[in-house]
This record gives structure tokens, sequence and C-alpha cells, in this order.
RNA sequence: GGGCGUGUAGCUCAGCUGGUUAGAGCGCAUCGCUGAUAACGAUGAGGUCCCAGAUUCGAAUUCUGGCACGCCCA
């Protein structure tokens, strides 16, 4: 016979450690490679394709990082129980200038000249060590956070395979003349020499206080008058090219008698100007900005007006015109501040800029205006303007401010207070706008394709699509790619010395094959000095630079490499087809895996990521596309879910604690006084916790939870683990309680649920299992609860399709609630029965069996640790089903099983019960007090007929003897008759307020009775009587007064207060059974232990209460005998207690 | 300064295309249970739905204008 006890589950551990067991569980699925297992078994089936945005992983990751793993998590788990094959490639962020950033800060370096000093090429070994430093706290992280991706298979943006696939989507680019080189205007780092991100810029914002200046431009077709332009960079008006109005607003023309002349500017300003130079102006005539357009004017300054005022272009749409000094217009000028005229000069100014090049458009190509740019790239003056050669710009303000003002060209000057970037490695150092050359990806020329394509994509939430990202497509501007900087994906154009020309090469292996090539030497020389060197760096600066071929353009003419290196956003946003090293290798997995059903990122990467992939993937792979493999829209993802940003909370103290992030705990404990932050996670304020401190106090599982039920993934989370902490019980611990109760009865009941074939642990696999019966010959309790599982399944699968992982969360812990709170408390009577193989106990068992395992599989996806634990314990009971929940198919909804009729009266009993408790609460009458019944007046009588038959779960529930349904219940209710405003509301319109009067007025009891015997009735409204149908009212019930009575949305409940001695002295026995019950508990009795018990009390009463009541209270404390006097046993210490007014003292032993 | 988003109970958040008693969980209070017990359960108190206008018979929900906060960009 085999050993019953070997089927027996698990004991839990009253004091289980979550964390310990996810330890566990990972061990198991390293072991048995269930991860890979997961995917081999859907080898074959449909495909999800997940994209990885690949993490940098030299920084360490924090609680921001786990919601986007987590998340990342979620849906390809989901996908795969689901039936699809959905491959989980990994990779990493390599490139670009955080990197070097790190490494100049471990060798204590700044400048590029630094680097330069330091040797490039040692320096980009440090970045490409650097690149990993952490690379163990990432994948410590990914595993612990049971984040299943590939991590032995990632791909890494610095590897010599991924940049050749760069490279040639960037050849393909160049070859389709969408890729070139022009100037743009960066923020430009003078001192330093370099151009800073826009990241970069953003770090080092301050307030300062700056000139403001209005000069006046005499114009040269209007005697005797002047437009008055602004600008707050003083220094750039040597540079001036042109004025700009804007043509909808309106300009005045003022008469200044103290200068003797007319002045022109916005309208709108003329008050406020006068304010300013403390006299009146008298207008003398308004014109609109269009007016104004073309109107020459003569520049403050003539270093370039001395000679070129008179040149003159051809215009594209005939005639000519003057090429600088005149008005152009601009939709970007306002009258918020200036004078409604702004100063422009081009190589300082990015709206400038764009102004410059709009009117080189309107020339024939090369007539139009060039550049002005006397600084050097130093940041001072060159010889252009002699007056402040070699001074830096910005010092220059005051002294150019003075020279106009004594030549009267200055109406007025004042200091402007704005933010403006500074350098944030040199704080001292202001950034200026500086003109330099780029290379540009041609994006803007795709912008209505990128558009296009956008709007297939699905957005999460919606408003990213039209909003933030729509709007960022509007505004395209090409792409500047070039960086000069060292770490990153070398640009691979290779230029001619001898004519300019270039070409874009696509492999390094093509490279070798030009004519004529020389350098490689270098790399073979270092990698033979140091043989450890990764191959991936030969690709890289500075090897690279050394390649040098014969020009094609011209005999004798050498080829050499452009000195940038490319944006590393280019990189990220290559990964689709860069994965796989497309198309010098990986062709076929890159046509399975592309586009991506599935991204998501954080909001930040709007114009990072969620950017540069569309960009290039529809720039190459689109309609118009200029590679050879094209794919419909959407591409190159197809859902993507955009991640709010992570706040966290924190106090900072002053004296000891001084800028240092604080606990709640330690700022409450702390003497000083603290200031509360909320904000940004970042790491130089290290204003949060590892993420490690979750795993090992609440787990993983509580981590993702937290994140996945708490609120939908798009709102920024205030991350707190208080908040982790409190979102267990809810639901992970209850469904934790609902378990190890079964576990707990189950091993008692020696309940095995042995199934021949185990599997899935599907209701088919069930039912060979002993005792099993299906679910309609089970009773009333059990079909609910299974109905409101497959409702449940039904509700989750519906969710998680539309990636709504939050609906799914409170679907899942609105069933664990019907599981615990009514199924578990209403089956006790049965898990308790002391026969073993009774049907109805059998049913309970089986029914709790089917929900735990089908919740384990259903709660897989979102808390993997969990769902695994409560799987193996159940199923390895059972004989054994798939050897990992992972494994399993995702549950599929029943609709045969769902009965909606059961459900509605499922809540309104349990209303009826709830109401009850509520009465009782109200009147004070404890539920140890047995009552002679309750009333039940229903609102809607259909279900009573079913109610009645449950009149024993009531009375158990609510301590009373009787239940009375009753319709007639003038007595205890008021009706209320409201108007379904609904319905009709579109009928009677204004009428609507005085009908709601008139319902208020009438006697609900005769329009119900109205209704009820002629099937409508009809209330008159002023002139009007409206006739009304049973649809058109609403019955509310309302509770009289003076009776112990609770109102809900379906009944009213009334309670029978009057206390009997009988029933008095039932409570009594109630009183002494929980007495008894709590002395087993102290005495730490077993379960099982039969006992004796002695009662010892004067009062009359109580004692008669023992009489009545003493198999009642034999039943429920196992006692074998009860006797009615003081013990007479050495050894057994009574107890004393009050019962009524009555003191009693009793005494128990374990029956000998 | 521009764009986007958010503003509902002490906290974290739901609330679909407008329908008159605005919900949940936590926390708190009161109580119960004591064979799920370092658990469990019930009940309750908490709301000028940011403000002001407008549309409408009716607005948390639609529109306009503010205010506050967050993010992105300048």
């Amino acid at each position: 016979m085999p050993d019953p006890a070997s089927k027996r589950f698990q004991p839990v551990e009253n004091n289980v450690s979550l964390p310990n067991l996810e330890e566990n569980i990972l061990e198991f699925w390293r072991e048995k490679d269930i991860y890979d297992r997961s995917l081999q078994q859907r080898e074959g089936a449909e495909k999800y394709v997940f994209f990885e945005g690949p993490p940098t992983a030299n920084g360490k990751p924090h609680p921001g990082h786990c919601l986007t793993r987590a998340i990342k998590d979620v849906f390809p788990r989901y996908k795969t129980m689901k039936g699809f094959y959905c491959r989980r490639k990994a990779g990493w962020d390599t490139h670009g200038l955080p990197v070097e950033v790190e490494v100049c800060k471990e060798l204590g370096i700044h400048s590029k000249e630094d680097i330069e000093e330091y040797g490039v090429e040692p320096f980009i070994h440090k970045c490409q060590q650097s690149v990993f430093t952490y690379m163990k706290n990432w994948e410590q992280l990914t595993e612990r956070l049971g984040f299943w991706v590939k991590l032995d298979d990632a791909y890494v943006t610095y590897h010599k395979s991924y940049v050749e696939s760069v490279w040639w989507s960037l050849k393909t680019l160049f070859d389709n003349d969408l890729l070139y080189q022009g100037h743009k205007i960066i923020w430009w780092w003078a001192q330093g020499g370099t151009a800073l991100s826009s990241g970069e810029v953003g770090e080092g914002y301050k307030t300062v206080m700056d000139p403001s200046v209005y000069v006046l431009f005499p114009l040269v077709d209007r005697p005797n008058t002047s437009l008055l332009v602004w600008t707050t960079t003083p220094w750039t008006l040597p540079s001036n090219q042109f004025a700009a109005v804007n043509k909808d607003i309106e300009y005045s023309t003022v008469y200044d008698a103290e200068l003797d002349q007319n002045i022109v500017f916005a309208s709108d300003l003329v008050e406020k100007i006068s304010e300013k130079v403390k006299r009146e102006l008298e207008v003398k005539s308004t014109e609109q900005g269009t007016s104004l357009v073309g109107e020459r004017y003569i520049p403050p300054f003539d270093y370039y007006y001395k000679d070129q005022a008179d040149q003159t272009g051809t215009l594209k749409s005939g005639g000519s015109q003057h090429l600088a000094w005149r008005v152009t217009e601009a939709s970007f000028v306002t009258t918020d501040s200036g004078s409604g005229a702004v100063h422009e000069a081009p190589a300082f100014g990015e709206v400038d800029y764009e102004l410059l090049v709009a009117e080189q458009q309107r020339f024939e190509m090369g007539e139009g205006p060039q550049m002005i740019c006397p600084v050097a790239p130093n940041g001072k003056f060159t010889s252009d303007v002699p007056e402040f050669e070699g001074q830096w710009v910005k010092d220059t303000d005051k002294a150019i401010s003075r020279l106009l003002k004594d030549q009267g060209k200055l109406y007025h000057q004042e200091q402007y207070q704005h933010e403006y970037p500074f350098c944030w490695r040199a704080e001292q150092d202001p950034l200026i706008q500086y003109p330099r050359e780029s290379w540009f990806v041609r994006t803007k020329k795709s912008k209505d394709q990128m558009i296009a394509n956008n709007q297939q994509i699905n957005w999460l939430p919606g408003h990213i699509k039209d909003g933030r990202f729509g709007n960022f497509l509007e505004s395209n501007v090409d792409w500047a790619l070039s960086r000069e900087r060292y770490w990153g994906t070398p640009l691979p154009i290779w230029v001619c010395d001898k004519t300019g020309k270039s070409e874009a090469v696509g492999k390094y292996d093509e490279l070798l094959e030009k004519p004529g090539v020389t350098g490689m030497e270098v790399w073979d020389k270092a990698k033979a000095a140091d043989p450890d060197l990764s191959d991936d760096l030969k690709i890289h600066k500075p090897y690279i630079d050394h390649i040098v071929y014969d020009s094609p353009f011209e005999t004798g003419g050498r080829m050499t490499r452009v000195p940038e290196v490319i944006d590393c956003w280019y990189d990220s946003g290559a990964m689709p087809f860069a994965q796989w090293g497309y198309p010098h290798q990986g062709a076929e997995e890159f046509k399975e895996q592309f586009p991506a059903d599935f991204i998501s990122e954080a909001i930040d990467q709007t114009r990072g990521w969620f950017y540069s992939q569309l960009a290039i993937s529809t720039l190459l792979f689109g309609k118009e596309g200029v590679a050879e493999q094209n794919f419909d829209f959407p591409h190159p993802f197809k859902n993507c879910i955009v991640l709010g940003l992570m706040l966290s909370e924190w106090w900072k103290g002053q004296g000891d604690t001084g800028g240092m992030y604080l606990t709640p705990a330690e700022a409450n404990a702390a003497d000083e006084k603290t200031e509360h932050h909320v904000g940004k996670m970042s790491k130089s304020k290290r204003n949060y916790r590892e993420p490690q401190g979750i795993f090992d106090k609440y787990g993983a599982d509580a981590l993702r939870w937290y994140f996945f039920a708490n609120q939908p993934p798009w709102t920024s989370i205030r991350y707190s683990e208080r908040q982790i902490k409190e979102s267990m019980p809810e639901f992970l611990l209850r469904l934790w309680n609902v378990y190890s109760f079964f576990v707990l009865y189950a091993n008692i009941d020696e309940f095995s649920p042995t199934v021949e074939n185990g599997d899935n642990f599907n209701p088919e696999n069930l039912a060979s299992g002993q005792g099993y019966r299906p679910v309609a010959e089970r009773g009333e309790l059990d079909r609910w609860v299974i109905s409101e599982l497959h409702r449940t399944v039904d509700a989750v699968v519906n969710s998680m399709d539309a990636y709504d992982n939050y609906a799914a969360c409170t679907q899942l812990t609105s069933f664990v609630e019907n599981l615990s709170n009514w199924f578990v408390r209403r089956s006790r009577d049965r898990f308790w029965a002391k026969d073993k193989t009774a049907p109805e106990k059998l049913d309970a068992y089986w029914t709790l069996f089917e929900c735990l395992t089908t919740t384990a599989k259903l709660i897989a996806p979102f808390v993997p640790f969990m769902s695994e634990t409560l799987w193996q314990n159940l199923t390895a009971a059972a004989g054994g089903g798939r050897e990992s929940v992972h494994l399993c198919d995702y549950p599929a909804a029943d609709a045969k099983l769902i009965d909606d009729d059961l459900s509605r009266r499922m809540s309104v009993l349990r209303e009826i019960a709830s109401l009850g408790l509520s009465a009782r609460m109200g009147a004070k009458l404890k539920v140890r007090q047995p009552l002679s019944g309750v009333t039940v007046v229903l609102n809607d009588d259909r279900d009573q007929q079913w109610l009645e038959t449950h009149d024993e779960l009531l009375k158990t529930e609510l301590n009373v003897q009787s239940v009375t349904y009753t319709t007639d219940a003038g007595e205890f209710v008021t009706y209320v008759t409201v108007p379904n405003f609904k319905r009709l509301g579109p009928r009677v319109g204004k009428l609507m307020p005085k009908l709601k009067q008139a319902f208020a007025a009438a006697d609900g009891a005769a329009m119900l009775a109205d209704l009820t015997a002629n099937g409508k009735t009809s209330l008159t409204v002023e002139t009007e009587t409206i006739e009304l149908d049973s649809e058109d009212i609403e019955v509310r019930l309302k509770a009289n007064e003076g009776w112990a009575a609770a109102q809900g949305s379906q009944a009213v409940v009334v309670l029978s207060t009057e206390l009997t001695p009988e029933l008095i002295r039932s409570g009594y026995a109630r009183e002494l059974n929980r007495y008894i019950q709590d002395r087993r508990k102290e005495l730490d009795l077993e379960r099982t232990d039969r006992i004796d018990v002695w009662i010892k009390t004067d009062g009359a009463d109580i004692n008669q209460a023992i009489e009545e009541n003493s198999d009642y209270l034999k039943g429920e404390t196992l006692a074998v005998s009860i006797t009615q006097s003081a013990c007479d046993q050495s050894g057994v210490e009574p107890t004393e207690v009050k019962v009524g007014d009555d003191d009693v003292s009793i005494w128990i032993r374990v029956a000998k």
C-alpha cells in the first residue's frame, strides 16, 4: 500500500519568509532551465516579438529600472503562456558621453584636451572596461526580479557586428542622399572647446541678470525713422544680419520729441516703452508687420555693412533683393517683451540660423546671404571686429552698450532676469550658441511618413500618440548625427583629400578590399602588445582613423575618415536590425523578429529610443524606405507602454544628517528639522534606496505586485517602501492564507487530489481525481466560486490582451477576496466535517484546489515566484503536472461555468448578511448574542425564492433563529420612488426638476400599487400628465425610525432586538465556548485533543445555560465531559472569567 | 516662455460615451471571531471631485479661463 503521507502537501510554515522562498525558486529555474524550456515548448508557434530597450550598465540600477523591467517581463510571460513564441534578447547600450564622463571622473580629467593628452587609445580602453562596471548589479537585479530575458545572448552596441550593422544603415542613408553635412547652431562651451548635449545643457541652467537693450535701426527708405530692435545679447549685435517682425502684429510709428525722430515698434508696447523712457510718445500712424517686411535698415555696426551693404542676389521667384540688413518675417516674434522687432544674428541663435536658412532658400543656389561669424571657437572676437578683437564675447556686452549709447543708437537699456545655461563642469562659464559643422540625417523629408507610421502604433496611454510624441514629430528637424567625441560608433564616411568628395563604408572588410589601403597595422600592433584587447575595438577610434585608402575620385587622392562618432541614440534606434548584425548576418532572425509587438520604456524616451527607432525604421523600411526590405506599418513597434516617471520621496536634514537621504523613519527619529522632498530619482542626488533592500525584506513579488496593481503603469509613481509593504496583505498575503488554509486541512483530512494526467490541471485533467465530481453536481457555493473564477479568467485575459495590467490585477484581487471571504469562510463547516469521505467535503477540497491551481496559473506572469510555490506544492501532492507553472498554458474561461444569476443572487445574499451585521452594530448587539430573527425587505423580489433557501446560512452568519422575507413592510420601511433620470431626461427635458419634486411629493407606496395593478402610473407636472412605466421609476427603500435596521442598495434588514431569557442563556453558552477555546490555545493543546471541562459559577442562569447547551459546548470544544463544579484534579489550573454579571472559573485538561 | 500630463477621502488611486446616494484598498476608529491565529472578519467616520465662468432639465465627467504640481523642450 502506498504511504498516504507521501501524497501530502508540504506544510506551510507559519512564519514563512517569502524572500527565502523566492531564492529557492530562482535556484529551481536555473537548475531546470525553465525559461529556455518555456521557449522551446512554443517553438514554431505564432510569434510575439519583444524588443529590449538597452539600458546603460555603467551606473547602478535603481527602483525605476525595476518598474521598467517588471513591465517588460509581465507581457512576454503572459503571451508565452497564451501560446506565443516570444524570444527575449537582452541588450546593452554602451556608447556615449555618459561613459566618457565616468571615465574622465575616474581619471580626474575634464576637457577634450585632457583626453587627447591622456591618449585616445588608453581612454577608449577605459571606456570599454567602464561599460560593464555595474554589469553584475544589473544581472543580479534582472534575475532577482524574475525578469526573464536572455542575458547570455545579449546584443552590445560596441560589438563589431553591431557597429557594422549600424554602418550598413548609415551607408544606405548616405547612398540615398539622406545623410549630409551642414551647419548646426549648438550650445558651445568655448573655454572647453566642445559642444554639450542637450541633457548636459539642461543640467546647467542658472538664473542670471543680463542686459536687455533697445537699439535704433535707421530705416533706409523712411527718412528720420528708425525701427526699434530688441536683444538680450548685445555682443551679437556686430553680427547682425536681419531684424525680424511678426506679420500678424500691428506696429506703430511714434514721434519722440526729445530725439526729434520717428520710431517704429509694436503697437501693444507703446504704453510700456513710453513708461520705460519716461516720456510721451505720439502715435503718428499704424501698419501691419507685413508692410515692414523688406524694409532696409542701417545696422548698428558697419564691420560688414561698409563693404556688403549693397550686395544683392537673384530670387528664385524672380527679381533680386538685398542679401542682408532688411526686415524679415518670423512667427516667433511676440509682444510679450521687447519691442516686437528682434535682432537676428544667425551665427549665435538657433532660430536666427533657421531664419537665415529660410532666407537662403529664397535665393538662387549660391546667391543667398552667407552667415556672418566674427567669433572664433574660443569665444573671442576675431579681427573682423577690431575694437573687441581677442575679447571674450560675454565680457563685451557693457562696452558695446556704451558704444551704442555714445552714438545715440541705444534707445533704452535695462536688466533682465532669465534662465541661462552654464557649463555643468565649469560653473562660471556661460555657454554660447555657436555654429559648427555637423552630419545630418534627412529626417524632415520623411516627416509625413513618420507621422503616418506613428498613427498605426498603439500607444499606452493613448495621448502620447497625438500628444507628446505626435507633436514632437510635427516639429521634426533633420537629425544632427555627429559628435566630436571619442567613444562611439565611428561615422563611416571617408573623404578624399584632393577633391573633398566622400563615400560611406558599410563593413570593416569592405575597407580591407579598398585599393591602397593602409593603417591596419596600428591595430595589429596594439593587439600584439595586449592580446586581451577585444577585437571589437578595432572598428573604434583611434584604430579606425588610421585606415586610409586610395581615392576613387582622383588619382593620387587618399581617403581619410571624418573624425566624428555618432549620436548614441542612433545606436539604440538601430537595435531592431543591429541586434542581429543585419544584413551582414542574422537576416533570418531580423525578418522574423521585426516589427516588435511590444516595447516599453519610460516617458523620457519620447525623444530618445521611441523616436530613434521610428525615424530609422521609417527611413529604411517604410513604404518609401530606401533599404531593400520593406514592411507594412506599423513599425518598428506595434504596442508601446510609456511608463511614468518614478518619483522618490525623501527627507533632508541639516546638522549631522545634512544633505543625506533619510527614510521616513529616520526623519522622524532625527532631532533636527527635516525638509520633505518629492522628485525625480537621480543618481547624483542619491535620493533612493537600492532595490536589494526590498527584495530582502518583502521579496520581488511584493515589488512587482506593487508596480502592477497599484496604478496604471503610466502614472508617475511616488515610490515608497511603506506603500510596497501595505500593498501586500490585500492580495499576496490573503492568497497565501487561503493556500495555507487549504494545505493545513487537506493534510489533516488526508485529501490527496491524485489525478492520472496532471499536466495543466485543467478541469479535464482533474476529472480522474478520486471523489472529483463535475461542477454541475456540486453545491451552490462551489458553483458560485467556480463561476467567479471563470469570470475572472475572462476579465484578466481581456485586460491583458489590451495591455491593461492594472485592470487585470484589480480583477485578481477581487477574486481572491471572494475566495477568502466568502467561499472559504462559508465552507469552513465542510472542511471541518468529521466524515473525510463525505462528497460535500470532497467537493469543497476539489473546488478550492481548482481555484488555487487556476489562480496560480493566472498570476504566474505577475508574481512568478508565489505562483510557482503554490503550483509546485499543490500539484506535486496530486501526482504532478507540468514541472513549472511557467510551462503551463494560461487558463481559458469556460463560458458554460459562468452563472450570472448566481452571481447576482449571491451578491444580494452577501449584502443581506452585511446589512444584518451593520444593524447589529447599530443596536450594539454583538454577534455572539443570539436573536430571535431578522426581517428582510427586498427592493426586487425576483430572487426571494432563491434567497429563502439560504436561511440557514443567514442564521449562522447573523446568529439569529429565523429569517423572514416580506413585501408588505410598511411598518419597517418607506417606499421612495425616484425618477429614472437617464430614461426620462430626454423625454421631459426642462420639466425634469419639477418632475423630481413631484416624485418626492408623491406617495411611493401608492404609485407602486398603481404600477403593480395597471403596469403604469402617472404624475402631473404643471399641466402635463406624464405616463410612467416600471422602467421609468426606481424604487428605494428607506428604513423607518425606531427599528434596528440597515438599508442597502438592494434590501433593508430589520432585526428583532427582543431578548428572552432563553436567548440570553444561549448567548452565555457561546461566551463559555469562547473562553474554553481560549484556554485550549493557552495550554497549547493539539487541535484534535479531547478534553475534560469543569465549570464553577454561582450564576444560576449560567448553570442552566450549560445544562441546556451541553451538546453544543461538547461539540465545539471537543469536550468529553463537562462537570459543573470545581476541579478536584491536581495540576489543573483554573481560568477566571466573567459571563454576564457573574464570575466563572473554568478548568480544562486533556481527557485521559 | 511653449508642449504634454496630473489635480477626486489622511495616503495611493478607480470613476466608460454627462443621469442626481462619487467608489476601492491602505491607514484610522469601533467591534467581532478565537479550529486560517505574529492571522482573519465586520461596521464606521472621512469628500465645496483645485478655482471661476459657460453649455445642459442635469456636470467629477463637456467647453473656456485661471491656479498648483510634474515632465519634456526653450
